[in-house]
DNA sequence: TTTTAATTTTGAAATCATTACAATTTTAAA
DNA sequence: TTTAAAATTGTAATGATTTCAAAATTAAAA
């Protein structure tokens, strides 16, 4: 099955009309690990739909995130990243470069936290904030 | 000791000038546990301080932020919220009632990820989203 | 105390991501 | 086809935050 088809079936399973706006979207999201916004998405598609509208970015990224088939993620910046990977991972953002790296969780449950009976957990966010490999050795290097 | 001084202190070693517009966000944001936004704030303080403006209050906690005395949360929201509290916890929001509760972390490094190795940690978020106590109750109570 | 410089506070205007909304276009069903 | 529903578009509005320059306050020097 080619990878559009994919695409498409994702959307349906989410009853989302796979129209060709929603596929290019979820096809961007699926292909980069850059957690783009919406600005970013919409110059990168636009190339292909010149007629294109932000608006219609918004619009698609509301829809998924309402039915679960992207993330939104929030880190300290002025405006909201998406991000498609369906595995349950963490961020780490570097304060030097700005870059938005993902981080493997070890283990399906290591994170422990209390007062959590009879509560229904939805959703996790997990994002560290510090400097990458890269800017600590630019530093050492002056 | 009493809690002004206390307070004062605080900035003073983080090398903050205490005015009393600095005193008295940092005394509010230590009083409560419901990370209220800047206009929050504002509101609360104005009827102490008629000649507020919003404007010192987004001045003082920029550099709160910056000096490491408070923290950001952004969790899917339109505004930031300031959390004045020293202690390592996690965030759980309501979807429902939209209410933000803090949670207790059960160990010191209950957080396993990978990829860490040369990287210098510097903060860490971590929050839940889903439906509270309560409001599981009005659901299964209808 | 006065003078002066530095810091803090203020208010109005600007910014900018996101949303609202109504008009237009597209899609799909009858 | 015809028609209704859904998707897309563009413009304008929203609203939290920032910018910036003027005014007020504070602190230090004389």
């Amino acid at each position: 099955m080619d990878n559009t088809q994919m695409i498409k079936d994702e959307l349906i399973k989410h009853n989302i009309k796979p129209s060709l706006i929603r596929i290019k979207v979820l096809e961007y999201l699926k292909s980069t690990k850059e957690h783009p916004n919406a600005e970013k998405i919409f110059k990168k598609l636009s190339k292909d739909i010149p007629t294109l509208s932000i608006t219609s970015i918004y619009n698609a990224l509301k829809l998924f995130v309402g039915k679960g088939v992207i993330k939104e993620i929030m880190i300290q910046e002025e405006e909201i990243r998406y991000d498609g990977a369906n595995e349950r991972h963490a961020h780490f953002k570097c304060i030097k470069c700005n870059k938005l790296y993902d981080l493997k969780l070890k283990c399906r449950s290591c994170l422990e936290v209390t007062d959590l009976n009879k509560v229904k957990i939805l959703d996790e966010h997990i994002y560290l904030v510090g400097i990458c490999k890269k800017c600590i050795k630019k530093e050492t290097d002056l």
